[in-house]
DNA sequence: CTAAAACTTTGACACAGATCAAACGCGCTA
DNA sequence: TAGCGCGTTTGATCTGTGTCAAAGTTTTAG
C-alpha cells in the first residue's frame, strides 16, 4: 500500500538515488541492485522534526511526498528558514557528520531515504550520482543566491510576490501545468513560517498579503487557498523578471 | 616570472583544477597532463569585469591570488553581493552555458583557468574532480545559507561584525595564523560593496564601523586597515556562536 | 603642489516594518 | 450548542535604517 502510493506521484524511477531526476537513465542495473539494499521509507507527519541541528545524521534521502522546511536559529530564538523542500529535493550532505539545520516536515512528509556510509561508498564509484549531485547542488546554490537578493534587497511587498510566484511556479511544475492562465494552490505554509523564510514578522506578512489581496494580484479562499489570475503581474510585483530558479 | 609569482602563494598544488585543495593528492600523472593542456592564467586589474551576468562562459577556474565578488542586480539598481571570492574559491558552472552573476575583480586577480569543454569531459572520466568540485560546492552553499540568516534577521550592528569576522577568520586562515591573539588586516571592500553585501546602505555601514570603532569592538588605522583586538568579543557582537562557514 | 575625483563620515529627517495589543474566525471537543 | 485554542487580521505606536544633503578625507591626475 505505501508502495502503491509511491508509485502513484509523478517521478522519474522509483530506485533511483535522486528520485523525481534525470540520472536515473543512466543507473544500470547493479547500481539499482545495490541501492535496493540500502534503501527504505520514513515517514513523518505535519510538524514533526525530522532532524534537529547539530544531530548526526546515519542516511541521505528525498522527499517523495509532502513539504519540510530547512530552519536555522540564532541562541535568542531568532529563525531563518533557509530552504524549503518539495517532492524531488535531496536533504542530507555526503561527507558531513551531523545536520546544520533543523528539518521539519510542515505537512505530512514521506521521504526515500538511503543509508549515508553505503550511499558514500557507491558515490565514490558510480561517477554519475556524484555528477549528478552536483548537478543538483549547484542548482540550489543559485536558488540560495537568488533568495540573497530577496532578503537583502527587497521589500516586504516583494518578498510576499516572490515567495507566492516560486511556490506557484513550482507548484505548477510538480503537476505538470504551465503558469498561463490562473494558478491555484494551498499555501503549505502558515503566515508565521512564510514571515521565518522572507525575514519579516508574521504581522508585516499578512498584512501584505491583504494588500495583494485588495489590490487583486491575488484571491484567497479562507487563509490558505490561493488563486493567482496573472502570473506575469505577479512577477512584476516581485520586481523580478528572471526565470526564478529556486527550487528549481 | 609569472610562473615564479604563482609559485609564492601559499597553495597545495600548481596543477590541479581545484587550487589549494585537497584533491591534488589524488590527481595521478595522465590527469596532470590532461589538465596542463587546457589551462590557462589570466590577470584582472582591481575594478575589471571577470564576467557579466548573461554572458557565456567557455572557461572555469578558480582565484590564484586577489578577491573578486559576485552580485546579482535588479533592473532598478538595486544590488546584491552573492559571494566573495578569495584565493582558492573556483569560478563558474560546469554544465551551464552562461554566468547568472557579474563577477567583478575588488584587487588585482589572478585566476587560473581551464577550458569548459574539455574540463566537463575531463569530470566524466575522472570521478574524484566531481566529487571534489560536489563537497566545495556543499561548503559554497552552506556558506550562502548561513548569509541568508545574516540578510534576513541580524541588525545592521551584527552585520557588520559578522563580515568581519568572516573576513577576519578568511584572511587568518590564508596566512595560517590562528585567530587567537589581535588580528590586523585590510578590507578589501568599499563601503559600498560592504553595503552591497550586507543589504544596508552605505551610511549605515559607515555609522556602524564608526560605533563599533567608538566600542571598542575594533580600531581602524585609515579607512581601510583594520584591527580586532578580541576575536570573540566580535564573534559575540555578530550574535553568531557557530563556527561561521562562510568562504571556509 | 594643486585640483579634481572618489570615497567616507556625519547630520537631520522620513518612513517601512517591528512591536505591542486586541479582536476575529474557524475547527476542535465536550 | 458553548467554550477553548490556534492561527490570522487589524490597529496604534515606536524605532532602525533609508534618504537626502553637506562636509571631510584620501587618492589620482595634471
Amino acid at each position: 500500500m505505501l508502495k502503491e502510493q509511491i508509485k502513484s506521484l509523478p517521478h522519474e524511477c522509483d530506485d533511483c538515488p535522486i528520485r523525481h531526476r534525470a540520472v536515473c537513465a543512466r543507473c544500470d542495473a547493479d547500481d539499482l541492485e545495490r541501492l535496493e539494499e540500502i534503501k527504505y521509507y520514513r515517514s513523518f507527519q505535519a510538524g514533526q522534526t525530522v532532524i534537529w541541528s547539530g544531530d548526526k545524521m546515519d542516511f541521505v534521502g528525498s522527499v517523495v511526498s509532502g513539504i519540510a522546511t530547512l530552519t536555522q536559529t540564532m541562541e535568542d530564538g531568532r529563525t531563518q528558514m533557509v530552504g524549503l523542500l518539495l517532492p524531488s529535493d535531496f536533504v542530507g550532505r555526503p561527507g558531513r557528520e551531523g545536520s546544520a539545520y533543523d528539518v521539519v516536515a510542515t505537512t505530512d512528509l514521506m521521504m526515500c531515504c538511503f543509508r549515508k556510509k553505503p550511499f558514500e561508498e557507491m558515490m565514490e564509484t558510480t561517477p554519475h550520482v556524484a555528477q549528478r549531485l552536483l548537478e543538483m547542488t549547484l542548482d540550489e546554490l543559485d536558488a540560495a543566491r537568488e533568495w540573497m537578493l530577496v532578503l537583502g534587497r527587497k521589500t516586504a511587498r516583494e518578498k510576499i510576490a516572490s515567495l507566492l510566484s516560486i511556490i506557484g511556479r513550482r507548484d505548477a511544475s510538480l503537476n505538470l501545468r504551465g503558469t498561463k492562465g490562473p494558478l491555484v494552490f494551498d499555501l503549505p505554509l502558515t503566515r508565521e513560517a512564510m514571515a521565518d523564510y522572507l525575514g519579516l514578522t508574521l504581522e508585516t506578512v499578512s498584512r501584505q498579503m491583504s494588500a495583494l489581496k485588495r489590490d487583486g494580484v491575488i484571491t484567497l479562499e479562507g487563509k490558505r487557498n490561493v488563486t493567482i489570475p496573472d502570473f506575469g503581474r505577479l512577477m512584476d510585483e516581485a520586481g523580478d523578471d528572471s526565470d526564478g530558479g529556486m527550487f528549481a
